[in-house]
DNA sequence: TAATTGTTGGATGTCGACATTATGCAAAAT
DNA sequence: ATTTTGCATAATGTCGACATCCAACAATTA
């Protein structure tokens, strides 16, 4: 057993990650230290640490002697976001698709696969998006751009998943986002590069659109 | 006149850059807060947070209770670094290329015609890379989506502009730089959409190869 | 009354000190 | 001789307190 001695730091951006995304902090509250450190009976440097990471990771704004608060997403900046995962994953599929073998299909259609199962049995809805990061994941299972990877996952996953995540949770039908998915790893095992290129763009364009909706 | 009262931290951060950009502090050196901390006469607390902010940029690494250190860039982080620069530059171009106005080509241009004169002047070769930033920028005067922007920046121009400063000022001849810039320029203004991509998706291509050359 | 000027409370930025952890070396054991 | 054990040192992580700054309200003036 690997016990994990993890830093204050860190388990607090968990924490604090945790708190946004299930409305404990709302969108433009006003984030104050000395709240944070007393609830969790620790002293304001390690809270500091953590926000300054969330403010990194886009979750919070920051204006110096002025204070924190959780980011307000604007219409744009939704799109924005998305338009910039679209961009980084549709280019890191294009440039490896060369490298898939026939594993590599079969473990996207898997996923595809599971996504109809979950459709059906249908407990929860935030197991589907487990499987919908599980599906982008695997998208870029064989792109060597690290860099990229790490990129597109905090463009639009970590914005997206945390600020929007109850709109998020609504914008599908079970079914019709497992069709979604299905007909974009169709596109990619048939290694067809222009038409993945545009489904990924059109597809979160219109994830981006529907939250903006709400 | 609007004077500035910047907070340490900030100012920390630029300091490091550029200690790190002149070589001052090395790739793979070290990075102790009391060293920094005695030498600018400040208490710990601002270093620490603006080695986080560098970290986030990338130009540090971080190693819980083990220290961190300046950023040790392997060829494939250099590489992979101007990919995605590239990628989206690349479609934020494409994408806002249709908005050009004449006066917008017209501002490209001359920064091109700049960057000849510079090649003849050339008195020290830091300013052909500040025509480089503002080339880069004036590409994507017209992207709305100021996320990729922010994040193409982020991307390449951080990380090989203070990790690789050295290597990047002799990379090129100051007239073959304005050349290449200006093929870019040209296919640019004739709005050529799929040559704009694949040119500018080799020419950080190539500007990687030769700053992993050295 | 409206605008300007103290003033007060609360939050952030910074500090110095302590607690904890990692690393290297020396001593002891097999 | 090699490995293990146990310090000693130095660096990071965390703490509590102070200094500074911002926002709102009260007091003053025109």
């Amino acid at each position: 057993m690997l016990l994990t001695k993890e830093t204050y730091s860190s388990q607090v951006a968990r924490i604090i990650r945790q708190m946004i995304r299930d409305g404990e902090l709302q969108q433009g509250a006003p984030v104050k230290e000395a709240v944070l450190a007393a609830r969790l009976s620790i002293s304001r440097a390690p809270i500091r640490e953590a926000l300054q990471e969330l403010t990194y990771e886009g979750l919070v704004t920051s204006e110096p002697q002025k204070g924190k608060r959780v980011r307000q997403l604007s219409d744009d900046d939704i799109l924005n976001s998305y338009d910039v995962g679209a961009i980084l994953e549709a280019a890191g599929v294009v440039d490896s698709l060369g490298d898939w073998s026939e594993g590599d299909m079969l473990r996207l259609r898997a996923v595809v696969d599971d996504m109809h199962n979950a459709a059906q049995t249908a407990t929860d809805l935030s197991s589907m998006m487990n499987l919908d990061d599980l599906f982008h994941a695997t998208l870029l299972q064989r792109c060597n751009n690290s860099r990229l990877v790490e990129m597109a996952r905090l463009s639009c996953i970590t914005i997206s998943k945390v600020l929007c995540y109850k709109k998020w949770l609504t914008i599908f039908s079970p079914e019709g986002f497992a069709k979604r998915h299905q007909s974009i790893a169709e596109v990619v095992c048939a290694k067809n590069i222009r038409k993945v290129e545009t489904m990924l763009r059109q597809h979160y364009r219109e994830i981006g659109e529907r939250v903006v909706a709400r």
